[in-house]
DNA sequence: TGCTGTGAAACAGTTCACAGCG
DNA sequence: CGCTGTGAACTGTTTCACAGCA
């Protein structure tokens, strides 16, 4: 499914790799700095180690965008602070709901990073009656009766869902319905939605487990693996960078409460099949 | 930097691609879930639509842990629970300190999936000695003084970063020392680390840029990329998932507060360079 | 001369499609 | 016969290395 994508030559115009879109963000973060202390110029680089990339995929990153730059000399940093925030999209802003105001709601109600980028928090949205009118981030939280009210309103095309797994596709699939193509999702889940909507989710669990994964193989704890971790070792575990990450607010992780089915710490295998 | 990576030809044994990696833990939530409702077996097709990718990768995917299911039937879900656990290194508990404990730090404290998947949060740290001794999701707050004593006493080699942006390296740098190896980081900024120690960064706003970028195209708003947008269209601009968050707590939005220089709506460029 | 922009090579990850086991 | 396991083809991404412009 979702096949497709013209696959042009992707020589300028439209069809900028995604993982070059995924890097623009963190370009723009650099020079925002660079900005703010004046300089004028930065050369591929510079930018590059600041934005902790190396400079050729920065180069061919940029590439995709259009010739920028001035040879002998570097990048404008003003100009490409300019063309990246156009190309991202954020020149414009975008009104975003968030839906669940527990602990993790509120955290992303009151980040500021939010505004600076061109989005506004139009409304904060909680299904406890108990919340409805409560001050969050200095803005009243509203009942999940008014979602649809809200994202016609408002023209919303962005929402975060931050609620509790079990309700997170229902909260979807009204966001859908409303109007939302573009969705954040910090719970647990695979949500299912309709072709032409976005999902990215965010799992701080996940985050976690790759860490630990990686952690396992430095202390060559287990049993096996000794020769194969060190000969590892020699490059390419460290600064892994990539990301994904959740957090249910609330409680509800994911799917039942306490200790996973988690067998002994060793070859205490649930003596089904075979190894 | 860090180049190397054995590559070995992957076939068995140790090098698990890390994009494969990544999804394991995807895997074993959807193989928890169904742990719960008793389900002995599953297959890849069905494996994979409740973990959200398709079936092909998920058989590839766990042939490079070795060949734990039956023709013609499927897999164990309980053998596969414990022998991804084990994978991911799950079957032993991991402290983890969380340093900055503002609106998200306190998120992450209370977040369930933590404890449910073998992770402990050993210690909550703030700088700001007016948190000390104030208890957080049940466990009181303690001073960055401790930290030192606190990563060697409880032998936490997986830290939390929360803070805001400027604290974030020297945070950092200061768990590197005191032994910490792996690091999750969701300060926006780009922390250096020496080699060995892992980093994973989680940033909220690049995710909503990222879905701001899609956004754009899909309303075919601007001015060019009008047929461009259309032909996208067909596929591939749903469902993204990836991600990355991120989400400095308090304030100090990675640096300099209000308005980015954003440039005017349109056209109105710096008047630097060409273009 | 110094640094960008970019073909071409190398690598990583995904999908196809089917052999082969239970 | 059904479903896994996997070679082989393919698509996407990174890195190299250098031509060419300011």
């Amino acid at each position: 499914m979702a096949t497709g994508r013209t696959h042009r030559p992707a020589t300028r115009s439209r069809g900028i790799p995604e993982a070059t879109v995924a890097r623009l963000p963190l370009y723009l973060r650099a020079l925002t700095a660079l900005s703010e202390r004046s300089v004028p110029t930065v050369s591929s680089e510079e930018l590059a180690t600041a934005a902790g990339v190396n400079s050729a995929k920065l180069r061919k990153d940029f590439s995709y965008l259009g010739s920028y730059g001035t040879r002998g000399v570097g990048y404008d940093v003003e100009y490409l602070v300019y063309q990246i925030s156009r190309e991202l999209g954020l020149t414009q802003d975008w009104p975003v709901v968030i839906v669940g105001i527990g602990n993790l709601g509120a955290a992303l109600a009151n980040y500021g990073g939010f505004a600076s980028r061109g989005f506004r928090v139009a409304a904060l949205i909680d299904a406890d009656p108990a919340m409805a009118g409560k001050p969050v981030a200095g803005m009243p939280v509203q009942h999940t009766d008014e979602l649809e009210k809200i994202i016609t309103d408002n023209g919303v095309s962005i929402g975060v869902i931050a609620t509790p797994a079990g309700a997170a596709q229902q909260v979807c699939e009204r966001l859908v319905a409303a109007g939302v193509t573009s969705i954040l999702n910090f719970a647990p889940t695979v949500l299912s939605v309709p072709d032409g909507v976005d999902v990215r989710k965010v799992d701080l669990s996940i985050e976690l487990q790759i860490l630990a994964f990686h952690e396992q193989r430095k202390a060559g704890e287990g049993a096996a693996a000794e020769a194969a971790s060190a000969a590892e070792r020699g490059g390419a575990v460290d600064a892994v960078d990539a990301v994904d990450m959740s957090a249910t607010d609330a409680d509800a992780p994911e799917t039942g409460g306490g200790a996973v089915n988690r067998k002994g710490p060793d070859g205490d295998v649930p003596a089904v099949m075979p190894a």
